[in-house]
DNA sequence: CGTAGACTATGACAATTATCAGGTTTTAAA
DNA sequence: TTTAAAACCTGATAATTGTCATAGTCTACG
């Protein structure tokens, strides 16, 4: 139980290294891993709903969430997908604002939820660490201003094959040559902001196609050129 | 010429109240006003473009500005419109990466080109600002998500019946009840993500259902309930 | 192992939106 | 004041995308 013990200590979690978290002294990491939660999320369940007011950030050890805002016919439409090392709720927690999107797990998940009181305090006195949080920050402005100009100047089409080299470049191929992420039609229709119908309708030309192909709701990509151009608009 | 100069300090600046700057300390803020350096820029004219490479921020005095993205084709996309009390350039700056979008003047502007130096410096001494700075991103993100959100869910009317609620929540009317803020059809389809002829018949029909009365290029708004309505899918 | 429910798939059709082509009006500058 | 350019407007048409209906397929679970 010791070796858990160990393993369960933020000072020995590697997922830190890839956010904000790593501008921690030894001190304050200490706090917040005396004060974190561990959790275990299954495939479907959600972390949080827009509305709710977040206590604090949730750190994604394992898994992948979507962030997501649910309109009152139904359709969702997914902003971010949130991976291996990033923190969600902390612009919730920031803002001092209800959540705007809700997060859902896309598969088994391990999260730590830390309460908002130790990133509060160190927000105002480690200013490298607001400083990072400000870089991710920036970082995420960055890509939602990229996803609202595809929005309007990419079509369907485009959007989807986007998606896909997204999804290989950042989460990459199984030994098959799958991707990596296996996304329901429905999600990656609602990444791109479509009807389900249309995105699945785009899956089969391309795979008439040969840009990619299929196996049950898995997806590989066969011409990363091809779907490169289409995105471009040759 | 004593005059002018009080004015022209930053200590003295109305619109500092308005963003992140208010976090300074005097010693900073006179260091800042000491470096700023003041910039009158016409309606047409482009403050920064994409790609370039910013050494500093820019503090809006005076003025409306776009941030928006050019497509090959022509056509661009609003992510953002700036008014007075914003800083523009700061998400670059910070992130120091190249600026993903152009600003351009809609209306004369006065604006403060603030280098680099004096506020990456102040970020890592003083996490008020760092964290004041970080609130207004947050909010920024938000903003961002919600337009995402609308661009796939709703239609491309509800979207300019948004557009000139927001134009008029934000910017307010003139003594005739139009928005203040006058805008070509060109940019309010840019805002929407449409193309103009579309959003040209879209501002003809509500012409025709009174929800909107025009005069040249000037827009008031006729009926807010039915516009509002609108935007909800009534 | 069989069945309910969810997911995938496709056709037919309707609605929305873009594009092209042509006018008219407004604006700004010579 | 004339004139050219830019902005606005409208119709006709095409392309894209959404919706509805229906059926097949997969999968989890009793």
């Amino acid at each position: 139980m010791e070796q858990e013990e160990m393993r369960s200590r933020c000072e020995n979690c590697i997922v830190r290294q890839f956010n904000s978290l790593r501008a921690l002294t030894k001190e304050e990491l200490k706090k917040v891993s005396d004060s974190k939660i561990s959790k275990k999320i299954k495939k479907g369940d959600t972390i949080f709903q827009e509305g709710e007011k977040l206590n604090g950030v949730y750190c994604v050890r394992d898994g992948v969430s979507k962030l997501a805002k649910l309109s009152p016919n139904g359709k969702g439409q997914i902003v971010k997908l949130a991976t291996k090392g990033e923190l969600i709720g902390q612009r919730s927690v920031i803002a001092e604002e209800k959540v705007n999107l809700s997060a859902t797990a896309l598969s088994d998940m391990e999260v730590c939820f830390i309460p908002k009181e130790g990133i509060v305090n160190t927000l105002h006195t480690n200013p490298n660490f607001s400083l990072e949080v400000l870089r991710h920050m920036a970082h995420d402005l960055k890509e939602a201003d990229d996803v609202i100009v595809n929005m309007s100047q990419k079509t369907v089409k485009q959007r989807i094959a986007e998606a896909f080299l997204y999804l290989k470049n950042t989460y990459g191929e199984d030994a098959d040559g799958f991707l990596s992420l296996t996304l329901s039609r429905d999600d990656i229709a609602s990444i791109v902001g479509t009807a389900t119908e249309s995105c699945i309708r785009v899956i089969s030309e391309f795979k008439k196609k040969e840009l990619i192909h299929t196996s049950g709701k898995k997806i590989g990509i066969a011409n990363e050129k091809k779907l490169q151009d289409m995105v471009d608009g040759f």
